[in-house]
RNA sequence: CGGAGCAUGGCUCAGUUUGGUAGAGCGCCUGGUUCGGGACCAGGAGGCCGUGGGUUCAAAUCCCGCUGCUCCGACCA
């Protein structure tokens, strides 16, 4: 730990409002580059991988099939479906050597239907749901909070395309379960509300929001949300304009009906601050923790002390080679009040302190950050201890 | 875009009203004493005070312009 870049501040920062916000600054998650746009710093990017690592579990789960669209569109195909003119400032335009018009990507419905209906025929080939994770671009009126609300945003976008309503109705279903899925994974209070589908378009949407203070929405029951997720049924709105067609079995030619689903990545991790935090700083949910251990030695300078959690440290390692989990060893020479002031407030959920007074039984403890609860415990039995930890989560 | 506020070492801020060679705390570096929940002592580095103009013998401070950032409203994952 002591190369890892984690510039941890002992004030909140003046720039951040919300707790969450102050958090990720405070913590060393992130920097901000200009309103709305961020750097992730290597626990800011763990905690990003974390979430779009669960998200494309459970999108390919469901038969989805990612993909990866280039984030420069030329106007042209928007001109297509008039939102050229539609999206108004919110679009980021620029501009070739050539004076040809471009947009970077604030979302990609033109560029998957031209993609379907250039490879797509046959009722034989439907359906399909296709996905990227990928970076957006929107020029909000307002960014703020945060990662809450950037003009450069990471988000899972996937399209669906169907050969009836029937079937979008039964995709839009199954992607509803996915979601619930997805967020149930990651240890987060959510609820589901019907929405309005804005610009997107289309018949039906409704919105995924975690629950918490800070939200932007108020919620039909009072509490106020933050949406970190949005499913729409599109129709054919989009296929119709662009001309995305199939053959039916009775060789007539049918515009595809179509469905999109979105998850704001960088929010989902954002959100899930705003939901679960303490006076010391973020109590991440383990599957989104950045790391779920953290080794700590009372004095990394011990010979002793250092040998024994070096020692966990990889044994540790290797147990978690499967599990996606990883583990920490806080080997700075700082001293302990203040290197364990710095695990709370990163929000690692599980320390392993490494002591002179444990080492005379052979013991070392083991501290929960939810609960503050510790627990000696004999060195040799430290892995059972942790996968006891371990089964309180969901693994998907 | 309308309304409000802010901009001074890496971070949090004082100094601006009443112009006179730039301060504190935290962090950082050195040495020492410490060492189980952000230690203490001593020494040290680091700032054209956001930017451009103006007033003045003299501007962080007064005046005008610009830029950036934050908050409140309308749009959205």
């Amino acid at each position: 730990m002591s190369q890892l870049l984690v510039p941890t501040l002992r004030e909140d920062p003046s720039e951040a409002e919300i707790v969450s916000h102050k958090l990720l600054l405070r913590a060393g998650y992130i920097k901000k580059v200009a309103a709305g746009i961020y750097t992730y710093l290597p626990l800011g990017l763990k905690v990003l991988q974390n979430v779009t690592n669960i998200v494309r579990e459970e999108m390919n789960r469901a038969g989805a099939q990612e993909i990866f669209m280039p984030v420069l569109l030329p106007a042209e195909l928007w001109r297509q479906t008039g939102r050229w003119e539609q999206y108004g400032k919110e679009l980021f335009r620029v501009k070739d050597r050539h004076e040809r018009e471009f947009c970077l990507g604030p979302t990609h419905e033109e560029i998957i239907t031209e993609l379907v209906r250039d490879s797509v025929r046959s009722y034989k080939e439907l359906p399909l749901n296709l996905y990227q994770i990928q970076t957006k671009f929107r020029d909000e009126i307002r960014p703020r909070f945060g990662l809450m609300r950037g003009r450069e945003f990471m988000m899972k976008d996937s399209y669906s395309f169907h050969a009836s309503e029937e079937d979008l109705d039964r995709e839009y279903k199954k992607m509803y379960e996915t979601y619930c899925r997805i967020f149930q994974r990651m240890g987060l209070e959510y609820c589901v509300t019907k929405a309005d589908s804005g610009l997107i378009g289309g018949g039906f949407s409704e919105e995924f929001h975690v629950i918490a203070d800070a939200g932007e929405e108020e919620l039909p029951n009072g509490k106020r949300g933050i949406e970190v997720g949005h499913i729409f049924k599109l129709g054919t709105k989009y296929s119709e304009k662009m001309g995305c067609m199939y053959m039916d079995e009775n060789n007539k030619e049918k515009p595809m009906v179509m469905g999109c689903y979105g998850i704001g990545v960088a929010r989902t991790a954002q959100a899930a601050i705003e939901q679960n935090h303490d006076k010391d700083g973020i109590l991440w949910p383990i599957p989104l923790a950045p790391y779920q251990v953290a080794i700590v030695p009372v004095n990394a300078e011990e010979k002793e002390q250092f040998e024994v959690a070096e020692k966990i440290y990889s044994d540790c390692k290797a147990s978690f080679a499967t599990t996606g989990f990883d583990v920490l060893l806080d080997d700075r020479a700082g001293r302990i009040g203040a290197k364990l002031k710095d695990m709370d407030l990163i929000g690692i959920p599980i320390k392993i302190i490494v002591g002179p007074k444990g080492l005379k039984e052979n013991k070392i403890e083991i501290k929960t950050r939810k609960s503050g609860e510790v627990k000696l415990v004999a060195i040799d039995r430290v892995r059972e201890e942790l996968t006891n930890v371990w089964n309180i989560c969901d693994f998907g």
